[in-house]
This record gives C-alpha cells, structure tokens and sequence, in this order.
DNA sequence: TTTAAAAAAGGACATTTGTCTCGACTAAAT
DNA sequence: ATTTAGTCGAGACAAATGTCCTTTTTTAAA
C-alpha cells in the first residue's frame, strides 16, 4: 500500500549529478498541500524522495478514492506525459515531502535516450497494474475487516501511520464503517501485538486503545 | 471494459510479415477455453488477433474478479515477462478467439531493439493503469446501479454481449443483485432504447425483455 | 404434447454499509 | 474553574447486498 521505488530514485540521483544543467529542480511540499490537481494540465513529472503523498480520485459525487501511498522513488505525472492527457488524480502531501520536479520534455527524451531509463519505467508501469488489479480483486470480494486488517498490518510492517479519513478513503468506505470493523476487530482480539497498539497510538485512536488495557 | 489496441495489433502483423523465421505462431481457442492458468509459470505473450477474452482472478474463496475482457491487439503475459513472475491472473476465451504467440525472450529483445515497440508498449501499460484505477475508483464510489447501466452501455456502443455471470463478475457483486439492480434499471425506464433492448436479447435476458414490450 | 431434469429468477431473511444525529470528550478562551 | 466550539465515536434507522431456498422457466427426452 506504500509503493516506493528506490531503483528509479538512485536512478534520477545519479543523472541529476552527472547532468546539473539539466532543468531538474528539487521542491518541498508542507504535509496537506496538494501538489497535483485533477484535470489540470502539467507540464512536470515528479519524484518523490522523501515523505509520503496520497494519490487520490475525486468522484463528482464528491467521494474521494485513494488510489495509493507513495512514498521515496515513487513518479507522478508520467501517466500524464506519456499520454498527453490532463491529470488523472490529485497527489497531496501527507507528510512532509521533498520531489524531484523534471520536465515532461526531459522525461519523454530520457524513455528515448536511456534504455535503463525505459527498463525501470516498464518496470514500475509493470508494477502498478499488478498492484492496481489485485487490490481491486481483494477489496471487491473479501470482506471489510480483512481488509482492514491487512492495511493495518501493512502500517505495522512499514512503520508509517495514515490517518483515518484516508484509511476509509483508501478501503473506499465511510469513517463509520470504519470504525465499526475496528471495533469488531478489536473485539475479536486482533490486536494483541504491541506493535500493534503503536498503530493505534499513532492513528489518534486512543481511546480504543484504552479498551486494550 | 473491452479494451483493444489496434496500434498493437498492426505493429505484430507487420512484424510477422516481415520476419518469417521468427517463432510467432498463430493459435485458436474454442470458447471458454482457459489458455492462461493464475499461478502457472507462462513463457508466451499472446496478442488477441480476433474474439474476446476475460482475464480474471479467482480469490481463496471461490471468487472471480473479471479485471478486463480483452479485444482485438490487446496483450497477455507482458507483465509476467517483464517482471518475471508467474501469471497473475487467469485469461479465457468468450468468444473464438485466434491469438498471436509470442516467445517471451522475443518479446523482450523487441523491447531492446524497437523503440516503436517500446513505445506502443508504453503507451498500452498506461492505458490500462489509467483503466484499472478509474474502474476501481468507480466502483467503490458509485451505487450498483449507475456502474450496471454503463456496462450495459458499452456493450451496446461496441455491439458486443458479455454473460450474466461474467457481467455480476465484473462488477464484483453476486448475480443476485445483479438481477436486483437490473429490475430496478427497468422499473425507472432505463431500457427505453432499442439497442438496449437488442442487448438484453443477445445477454440470455429474453424474459426482462418481454417486460418492456 | 407431456414430463422430467436442469437452469435461472426471485422471495425471505440476515448481514453489511451508509446517513443522520446526538452525546461525550478535548482544548482553548475567559 | 467554567464556558464554548469543535471533534470524534457510536446509536438508530434506512438502504444495499449476500445467502439460502422455493418457484418459475427453459431444455431435452419420452
């Protein structure tokens, strides 16, 4: 649920050291500002390098749908530059994130110039659909506390903490069904682990937490 | 939701004509016939030449998820080449399908030598990233009912008829409640068309269809 | 044409999920 | 310490969906 890509981001480290007239800039982004806007045009692809952003749907029923975390080495705006189309999702901040800002020009030269370049691009294009589909399968056909119990899992695992809101938006449900599987889960002792209760720690939800004591 | 790619589809027929003694073979698959198993270990790209196909996923319990059916010039077992891995989801002819089979060390050496290639390669994983995630973005989001009359939609914009069951797959919902959104489509109005009318005949639905008379 | 078997549709009930709302808790201001 | 505004959790109800089972329809055989 975090995908990161730490190929593509020595990748573009190495390049800008070796190319330092080349147009590539490095910009930070507050935690919450949204970087990227959905139907907007965009002339840059960036790449993360540190910090974590949300890449998310807006639906004109005015839900949002969060399409992943990204964190180091992960590319926005390629989708864009290679099909020549307006932004396809919003890309927000959620923490505090540094990119790399490259041109799409530079980009689309690189895809001819570089075959490296093309590999790891094909690499991760190759990536994402696998991730995309499987968890469309998953989150169509288990049931809500599955889920949720793998997303927390994967919060454990990664060390990283997501808020609520996007925890509900990213499993395509509401807070209150949110909630109610938590609790479920919870009641069934699904959270017995330490590192566990440091999930619920970080993701304001003490006061669950105090049921666990 | 049935995705083609005639760009693809000409670049092989070409490339086919021109290199005789490569190891492309033409194959045919009688409908139903499951030429790509999940989990198996593949070593072909296929590239459909003519018929439909659904590639799905079937989860631990018993579920189908249909990710895409697949039309003319669409690819098969690409991510699996490009990432060496075992086959991701299963792929099965709807209709009769014929089939371009493609060794996948060729496949990847075109990727190295034809920058067109590469290029038409580039452009079909976007697609279908962009596909993937405004489908599941889509779904997640809207009722049953909007999702249902746009599939219904599409297939009466491409002339062509997928399945009850395969339709209930996609939309990642029991056929119970496909036939209860369906009804309820019909009770609103929603059919008043006549191609609609030519794609319930075609779908095995003869007896909604006497409704509307 | 009638009958039997198989397949599809739909009713009934249980479960899940969303919406709206109220009440509890928190934090800041006085 | 008290008040107030804002946030968060959860109850209550409605809507949506799944499962199970009965009824209806279709198909094939006699």
């Amino acid at each position: 649920m975090l995908r990161t890509n730490l190929t593509f981001l020595s990748f573009i480290e190495h390049f800008c050291a070796e190319n330092k007239e080349e147009a590539i800039t490095l910009k930070n982004f507050k935690a919450g500002y949204r970087f990227i806007e959905q139907g907007e045009k965009i002339s840059n692809i960036y790449i993360i390098k540190d910090g974590i952003s949300k890449c998310f749907i807006s639906e004109e029923n005015g839900k949002d749908f969060i399409i992943e975390f990204l964190g180091k080495g992960e590319v926005v705006g390629e989708l864009e530059a290679i099909k020549k189309i307006n932004c396809l999702c919003n890309v927000a901040a959620i923490s505090e994130v540094t990119a790399y800002v490259i041109p799409d020009h530079l980009f689309l030269s690189l895809i001819n110039k570089s075959s490296e370049f093309t590999t790891i691009l094909l690499q991760e294009l190759s990536t994402r659909i696998i991730q995309t589909s499987t968890r469309a399968s998953f989150q169509q056909l288990y049931t809500l506390e599955y889920a949720l119990l793998k997303l927390l899992k994967l919060q454990a695992d990664e060390h990283i903490s997501i808020s609520k809101e996007d925890m509900a938006a990213y499993l395509g449900i509401s807070v209150r069904s949110f909630n109610r599987s938590l609790k479920q889960v919870i009641a069934k002792g699904g959270f017995d682990t330490p590192e566990f209760k440091n999930i619920l720690q970080l993701t304001s939800m003490k006061k669950l937490l105090e049921r666990l004591r």
